[in-house]
DNA sequence: TAGTTTGTGGTACAGCCGTGCTAGGACGCG
DNA sequence: CGCGTCCTAGCACGGCTGTACCACAAACTA
C-alpha cells in the first residue's frame, strides 16, 4: 500500500459505489458495510475518508448535485430558443439509463433529507437551483419570441418546474408507464401549450 | 381484557399510529416496536393483527389509498366544470395540514414500493387511479366547453397529471417554498393555460 | 538506518431490527 | 364451576447497524 493515496480519487470511487448500491437496492440497503464492499475495501478504510455515515451521505449528495449542475449548466447557457430549452430538460429528465439512475439517487436523497439537517440544507440548495433553471428557460423562450404573449412568464416557469419534478418522480415510481418516450412527449406537450406555433418551417401554417 | 377485541378497530388504530410515526419521523423510524409504542400496545399484541412487518406496511398503504379514493371520488363524480376540477385537485394536493401528512405518507410508501412486490403492486394501482383522475378531469373540462379547443385533451391530461405529482413531491421536499398558496396558484396557472377565458364575469374581457 | 506519518485490516461493542416461542390472564360457553 | 378460545406480555435469538479501538504495513524524513 502506498503511503500517499489519492484522496479525491478514493472518495470518488466510494461515492460511485454508493450510487451503485443506491440505484440497485434502494436507500435501505445503503450501509457503511455494503458500500465498502461495493467499493472493494474494508469499512475501516472507508471510514478513513468518511468518518461518519452522515459525511458519506452528505458528500454523495453534494457530488450528485454538482455533477448534474456541471452537465446542465453549459446546455442552459448555450440555449437560445425552444430547442435549446428542450435539450436542457432532456438532460435533467430520466430519458436514458444513466439519467434514470441519477434521478433515482436524487429522489432517494430527497426522501432522506428530512433525516439530517445537513442533507436538508443540500436539498434546499438543489431546489433553488432547479427552480432557477425553469425561470431562465422561460426567459429564453421570451427572448426568442416563442413564448405565447398571452402566457404570464411566472406562471409558465412555475408550471414547467412542477411538471418536470412530477415527471422525474413518476418515472422513478412507475417506470413502466413513464418511459423515455412518454417523458419526451409530455415535455413537448407542455411546451406546445405555452409557445406560439413556429414560424412556418414547411408547408402552410394555420390560417 | 375482553375476550373478543374489535379487530377492525384495533387494526385501524395501529395503522393510524403508523401514519403518525411516519409523518413525524420519516420512514426510517417506522419499526414494529416504534409503531406498537405509538399505538400504546406491546409489539407482540400488534403482531397478532399484523403477523409480519410487510403485512403492516401493505395494509397501511392500502388504507391510505382507499381513504384518498373515498375522499376524492365523490368530488370527481360531482364535478361538472373547472371549479369542480379545482375542488378535486385541492383535495388531492397538500393544501392543509391533514393533506400534507397524508401526502408525506403517500410519498414515503412510493419510495418504499421498490422494496417489496406487494407494495409495488399497490403503488401500481395507485398510479393507475391517479392518472384516471386527470383523464376524467380533462373530459369534464371538455364537456363544459372550458377546455381550449386548440389544446389536445391527451396532452392536457398528461401535463395536468405530472404537474400535480410534481407539486405533491415539491411540497413534501421543500415545504417552505411550496406552501398551500403556491400550490393553489400553480394549479390555477395551469388551468388558466388550457382553458378558454371564462364568459365575462365582471368588467370587459379582453378585446 | 531509525523514526514518524499515512493508510488499512480485524475485532468488539452497544443498540436496534424482525420474528419465533412460551406462559398466562380474561372472557364465553357448556 | 371448568374448559377452551382469544388476546397479551415477556424473553430470546440471530443478524445487521454505526462506530471505536488497536495492531501493522508501507513510505517519506532525518
Amino acid at each position: 500500500m502506498p503511503r500517499r493515496a489519492d484522496h479525491a480519487a478514493r472518495r470518488a470511487t466510494i461515492v460511485e459505489a454508493l450510487w451503485r448500491v443506491l440505484a440497485r437496492h434502494g436507500i435501505a440497503e445503503v450501509s457503511v458495510r455494503t458500500v465498502a464492499a461495493e467499493a472493494g475495501m474494508s469499512p475501516t478504510a472507508m471510514r478513513y475518508y468518511f468518518p461518519t455515515r452522515d459525511d458519506l451521505l452528505a458528500t454523495a449528495m453534494t457530488h450528485t448535485l454538482e455533477r448534474g449542475t456541471a452537465r446542465v449548466r453549459p446546455l442552459l447557457e448555450a440555449a437560445r430558443d425552444r430547442a435549446g430549452v428542450e435539450r436542457v430538460y432532456l438532460e435533467m429528465l430520466p430519458t436514458d439509463e444513466a439519467q434514470r439512475t441519477e434521478q433515482e439517487v436524487y429522489l432517494a436523497f430527497a426522501g432522506l433529507a428530512r433525516t439530517s439537517p445537513r442533507l436538508q440544507e443540500i436539498s434546499e440548495d438543489a431546489g433553488v437551483r432547479i427552480r432557477r433553471v425553469a425561470r431562465v428557460a422561460v426567459e429564453i423562450l421570451q427572448a426568442s419570441g416563442e413564448l405565447d404573449p398571452g402566457v404570464p412568464p411566472g406562471a409558465a416557469a412555475r408550471c414547467l418546474d412542477s411538471l418536470v419534478q412530477g415527471l422525474t418522480f413518476q418515472s422513478a415510481t412507475w417506470p413502466a408507464a413513464f418511459d423515455a418516450e412518454r417523458i419526451r412527449r409530455t415535455l413537448r406537450d407542455f411546451l406546445d401549450g405555452i409557445c406560439v406555433s413556429p414560424p412556418d418551417r414547411s408547408g402552410p401554417g394555420r390560417p
